[in-house]
DNA sequence: AACCAACTGAAATTGAGTTTCAAAAACTAG
DNA sequence: CTAGTTTTTGAAACTCAATTTCAGTTGGTT
């Protein structure tokens, strides 16, 4: 799954222009393997084109996520997250509520019993989010 | 677990107030089942007592999450929602995107496992959040 | 080259959440 | 009870991330 390529499709389906500042975001976002927020990723592509501007960071994480090589997160820190999207690779996340360190892991056996769950129900999920929230080996040390 | 005696306690102990106001919300909050956010419970509380501020509402649900007895939940739609807590009854949910009906959810396994990838990590949890999105069965039905 | 729809970026707007402040209410001590 | 002190209240102001606006620019098509 060539992301870059989906991107593409995206665009054309949908009548959009391909410009200079969409390739330049895209290519930095997936660079970083980071759960980047808009504020921080404008930030870090201010250094090497300080002519984008924020709106345009903003607009283009919105296509990320409506042609699927995108997620939003949200940690509950007030900043709406943004990472790549991995079709074959799912993952939840472990955060720090300290240092803000975020550890991915992976557990199919959760992943089934949430099946299991929405069956109960008659619930068709589309999506999931699971977040344990803590402390990282580093900042439950006592110093 | 008396969740208005623990929220009196909370009082006495931080030299805090005993209001008029901080009783009637708290009596309306604890009657509800609901998952309300802080515009919602205030809508509800201005029919009875059309005196009472939003303001008032907002710093009061913070108390009630200070002292243990609501917390805070967010379901991506851009409020935060408040619910009683019931400290022998923890629970998950499953988040209907089309009505916003709210379906709660116990699985002992899940919370087994959780702790089973904290450890794999050496994180220590203070809290998780576990949302399933999608639809309900009645949401799921071809009209 | 010329046209036009889409795009950009600065600035304005929105909206939930939070803070401010002067008047009111809850305590406390006498 | 009363006076004095502290906290609370509610309206309005403020904050800040997210979103929208708009005039000038750019991309893509003919
Ligand atoms: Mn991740
Ligand atoms: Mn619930
Ligand atoms: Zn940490
Ligand atoms: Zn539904």
């Amino acid at each position: 799954m060539n992301r870059a390529l989906v991107f593409n499709q995206h665009l054309r389906n949908k009548g959009l222009k391909n410009t200079r500042q969409r390739l330049i975001i895209l290519e930095t976002f997936l660079d970083s393997s980071f759960h980047y927020s808009t504020e921080e990723l404008y930030q870090v592509l201010r250094k090497d084109h300080p002519r984008i501007g924020y709106a345009t960071v903003h607009r283009t994480l919105k296509l990320f996520t409506e042609c699927g090589i995108a997620v939003e997160l949200n940690f509950g820190d007030g900043q709406t997250r943004f990472e790549p999207l991995y079709s074959d690779h799912h993952h939840d996340h472990l955060v720090c509520t300290r240092c803000g360190k975020i550890i991915e892991f992976v557990e199919p056996r959760i992943e089934q019993l949430q099946r299991e769950v929405a069956e109960r129900y008659d619930f068709s999920v589309e999506s999931h989010r699971h977040e344990l929230y803590g402390r990282c080996i580093k900042c439950s040390q006592p110093s």
